[in-house]
Formats: structure tokens, sequence, C-alpha cells
DNA sequence: AAAAAAT
């Protein structure tokens, strides 16, 4: 199915052509109808499904049809950089089409809230917002959401998971109660379900294939101590062709100036992006970072869901995410579209539980290698075999095979040939000297229907078809 | 036990 089959708008369709959208996702070919019905809509999947266009395509077609004098819109996200980027996307499908948007989140330089202030007082079509800062607009009361049609909640779990209900509520309440809303999720518990039932109002509901990751990512596990880890991903990092653009994940934010700070003394360009840095420096290094200035961006769990990064070759969770979900989201930034990307993973002495709650959600094991030993840092964590038995109704989804639960672990001179089912991509994993890295097929060449405004830093010696997000915050 | 988000 393809987008001309929705009967859109021409001038969104233009737009839509031009961001080189062509062919539907199975999430966008099943919201795109209920939508444009006017139904609410409870969906649940992951970013890297097409999950933003699914809704934005919709809802740009009934604004592109409806008159521009009022806010119709509101987009509710978790974090600043994907209502950034949001933002940026909704620039782009709706460029021959006369709506406007604004991406409204906090902790900018005091101008960024003047003039978020002066955007929100002429109105926008579109307010793309994370809660807090937009709960501090509408208190000083020049917001104006009296004609509002359409409520996005995206990332639902995760805005709940960082306790903003309360904040989503708040807002809710001064929105008109007829509109339609749409709830976005990656995962449906009942927590989810009974907060939408305070939001919605009898909501069609997809549910995609739950959590999986792109089949195309190689996933790697790595056994190391803590101290073994950046010696191990420095041999690693030396055995590919070059690394092109990693993510690497560090569960705490303490730990992420350390890191950039290693991988630079060993000759890597890594920079680094947590809640910690300066609002300004997120955007400058996320951006810098999509436009391949440097090739290393060490990051928290702030870039795990949603960002989009073109030609992401290799995911690094140099610490296991606290939340299973969350390993899924890591690896889910590469392999997107069309492409391939690998996942190394590194597992301590601590992360046993949560290496089986990763399995269980990926519904396989996957072989964890030891190389420490050899590569002369010292002997791996032992990947203790008793887990996988002891742990009695937890573990009911293994051994669907015949296979012992036990086998994963392994000395450090059999690194291969483990729990293999799951990882055929295996053999050709990175630390083959002799395999370049993937070749990172660019994909949506000039895809933005028109050049960058604000002050867009070109990637020095790269081509300039390398996507780069928009260097201005505001367009309204 | 962490991260994120309003100042």
């Amino acid at each position: 199915m393809t987008f001309n089959d929705f009967n859109l708008h021409d001038d969104l369709l233009s737009g839509v052509e031009a961001m080189n959208y062509k062919q539907a996702t199975p999430i966008q070919e099943q919201a795109i109808p209920k939508i444009l019905a006017g139904k609410d809509l409870i969906a649940c999947a992951q970013t890297g499904t097409g999950k933003t266009a699914a809704y934005l395509i919709p809802l740009l077609d009934r604004i592109s049809h409806a008159s521009h004098d009022h806010t119709s819109t509101l987009i509710l996200v978790p974090t600043r950089e994907l209502a950034k980027q949001i933002d940026d996307q909704v620039e782009g499908f709706a460029y021959f089409v006369s709506a406007t948007s604004i991406a409204i989140y906090g902790g900018g330089k005091s101008e960024n809230w003047d003039q978020q202030r002066r955007a929100l007082t002429t109105g926008a079509d579109i307010i793309i917002a994370t809660p807090g800062r937009l709960i501090a607009h509408m208190q000083m009361g020049y917001v104006n959401f009296d004609k509002l049609d359409y409520l996005v909640l995206d990332e639902a779990d995760k805005m709940l998971d960082m306790g903003f209900s309360d904040d989503i509520l708040n807002i809710v309440r001064q929105l008109p109660a007829k509109r339609q809303t749409l709830l976005f999720s990656a995962t449906m518990p009942n927590k989810i379900r009974e907060f939408a039932k305070r939001i919605l109002q009898e909501p069609d509901e997809i549910r995609l294939a739950v959590s999986k990751p792109a089949e195309r990512v190689d996933q790697q596990f790595y056994l190391a101590f803590d101290r073994q880890k950046l010696p191990l991903l420095a041999h690693l990092m030396k055995q590919t062709a070059g690394v092109q653009s990693m993510v690497l994940f560090t569960s705490r934010k303490s730990n992420v100036n350390a890191i950039v700070r290693d991988l630079v003394r060993l000759g890597y360009g890594a920079r680094g992006i947590s809640s910690d840095s300066a609002q300004e420096d997120r955007e400058v290094v996320l951006r810098d970072f999509k436009n391949k200035q440097f090739p290393i961006l060490v990051a928290t769990d702030v870039l795990s869901r949603g960002i989009d990064i073109d030609n992401l070759t290799h995911v690094v969770n140099f610490d296991i995410p606290r939340d299973a979900e969350d390993y899924i989201h890591r690896i889910g930034r590469t392999a997107r579209a069309e492409a391939t990307g690998t996942a190394i993973t590194f597992i301590s002495d601590q992360d046993q539980d949560r290496i089986l709650r990763i399995e269980r959600l990926l519904e396989h094991e996957v072989e964890k290698r030891a190389i420490t030993e050899e590569l002369g840092l010292g002997v791996a964590p032992v990947f203790n075999p008793k887990l996988y038995r002891g742990g009695g109704s937890r573990d009911k989804q293994r051994n669907k095979k015949g296979r012992r639960p036990g086998q994963p672990v392994q000395s450090a001179h059999a690194p291969k040939s483990l729990t293999s089912e799951a990882a055929p991509a295996q053999g050709d994993a990175l630390p083959r000297g002799d395999k370049p890295v993937r070749s990172n097929k660019r994909r949506n060449k000039n895809r933005r229907p028109r050049p960058e405004k604000g002050d867009p830093v070109q990637p020095t010696g790269a081509p300039s078809a390398v996507q780069s997000p928009a260097g201005s915050e505001t367009h309204p």
C-alpha cells in the first residue's frame, strides 16, 4: 500500500513524496484510515515502525482541509529531543501545506521561553511538547486550546514511567472534551489501559507484533567486568574497518563524561549526551552526531527511545539497561529503514538477572562470548547456568527446543558455538578483521524538501546529502 | 537500583 491510496490532500502528498515516503508500513496502513475516520485510537507499536508518520500524516491531512486560525493538535512526548525530532518531521511533511508547528520543551536559554511564549500567543496548528514546560506556559494564561481537535500521547508507557501521569491528566482536563485522542505505547500493561480509559473514548485498538527487535540487528553479548569493558571495546572497534557511527549507552549519567574521556584518549571522536548536559549542548551534540561529525555518541537512556539516526552502524550497551524493554529500544536505534546494524552488549557479573529478562523478552537466548582472557584482560565473569534453572515459573518459555538451559556458560577458551540458535549471523560478527563495516547505503537522499534554515552544520568533508536536523527550534 | 522532565 502506498500513500497515494489514502486519498490524502494533494499538498500533503507532495510533502510526503518529498520526504521520500512511498510504501506505508503495517502500522501506517492500519492507523491512517482509522485516524482519518475520526476514531480514538490505542496503538501498541514501537518506534522504528513508522509510528510517527502513522499519526502525523492523517492529522496533517485533516489540518490541511481545515482553517488555520487555531491550535488543532497537541502532541505530548517524554523527551525534549523527541519533541524536536517530531517538529522537524512535521516541517517536512507539511512543507507544501500551510500548517505551522512548534516544539515546546524546557532547559534552553531564556530566549527559548520567550520564543515559545510568542509562538503560543500567536498560535500554531500543531504543538509538540514535553509536559512540564507546556504546563508552565499554560499557567501563564496565553495558551489557547479551546478549539483543539486532536491530542496525541506518544510513548505513553514511557511518559507514565517517568511520572508524567498527573501532568498529563492536568493538561487533558484543560482540553475540549470533544476531540480525537490517539495513544501510542510500546507496551500495553494494565496501568496504560486504565490511563487510556480516562482519556480516550471508545478507542479502536491496533496491536503490532510485540517488541521484537529488527531481525537485521546482529546482537552480540560479551562477558566483561567493568574494568575490562573499555579495553574490550577498543579491541572490538579495532577489528572493524572503522566505526562509522556508534551510540554507546550507559545506564548512569555520571559515567558519560568518563567514558567520553577514555574514548578520546584512545583516539576516537566521541561526545556525550545526558540530562546533565546543558540543553544547548544536547542539541548541538545530537545534530553533529546525526551529521556524522564524530563517530561515537555516549548516551544515557535519554536517547533510547524514538530518536532516528540515519546509518547508525553500531549500538553498544556498555551497561545493561535496567528495563529489558529499554534494551529493545536501544538496539532499535540501529538497523532502521533498510539498513543492518550491530548491537554489542557487555554483561558484567551483576547482570545475569537482567540478561535473563532480556532474553525472555527476545524469546531466545543469545550466545555469550568470553574473550577477555585471550585478550590478556583477565578472566571474564562467569555466567551461572543455575540461574537458568532455578527460576521456577519464569523459565517456562525456555527449553522449547530441548536445549539445555545452562549452555550459554562457557570458558574463556570456548568463545564460540554456544546457544547460537538465535544468532545465525554471528559468524560474520564484528570482530572479524577481514569483514568491512557495512556499506551504509544512504537512504532518503534529498529527503528534505528544501534547504536548511537556521544554521545547519554540514559535516566536514561529508556529502551534503547526509540528513541534518533543522537548525531552528521554531517555525511558527 | 536509573533516567527523564519545570525552575
